[in-house]
DNA sequence: TTGTCATTTGGCAATATAACCAATAATAAA
DNA sequence: TTTATTATTGGTTATATTGCCAAATGACAA
């Protein structure tokens, strides 16, 4: 594997990790819908600061939102305008199988 | 959150897992192009039988892949075609990125 | 049956991740 | 300026993940 290939592959790794986590995957489908500032993540979530600050860094880092800061507040909005379709992918999928478990039982 | 949302999101969540590290990456690439058994995954990745085995099976466990006996080797294939598109989809992405970053050191 | 090959499972040590608290930074309001 | 508000960073502990080795399984061959 070439140089350019192995970094393209760690870098699309990143982006995964990011979305492995429940907390950001609920971030980014709420970010999906409009943007958000960081106070209303915390309220929303029932977790520290610190803790949703730091998961949304994290989605940040992985190029997969971008923030900027208006008053006293930091909004974050999507990115990557591709997380609606693989979202919506997966949504689908994930969907096809759990029909599929019905039928088995019936 | 209805606890039905909450499977699907721990669900999904499990399939970026699953997606999350570089091996279990190559896999699901080398997998989109055809099946393989575990025995030609160990000898291109220089991993062990069962490091191999284990990425696999979690692949499995995400619902990503689903394997079959046949004389003495176990073949892997794709189960979620959606996979094809969602990597189509961050190659891109990425790429953008890439071309962006030149752009801003030019 | 016995042996061999391909794979999976269990266990362990090293490393990475997540959540909280405390401390810091930056801005707005008084 | 001082104080309050919003967010980030650093540190710690608990938990999860990864990779190897060794042992177990399962199917085919002799």
């Amino acid at each position: 594997m070439k140089p350019f290939e192995k970094k393209q592959q760690d870098d699309m790794s990143a982006v995964f990790k990011a979305l492995a986590h429940p907390t950001r995957l609920w971030m980014v489908r709420e970010l999906m819908q409009s943007e958000r500032c960081v106070c209303e993540f915390v309220e929303a979530s029932h977790l520290d600061f610190s803790t949703v600050s730091k998961h949304l860094s994290l989605l940040k880092q992985a190029h997969l939102i971008e923030d900027d800061k208006r008053g006293k507040n930091v909004y974050y909005r999507l990115r990557a305008v591709c997380l609606v379709s693989i979202v919506g992918c997966l949504d689908d999928h994930l969907k096809t199988l759990q029909a599929e478990r019905a039928e088995d039982r019936s």
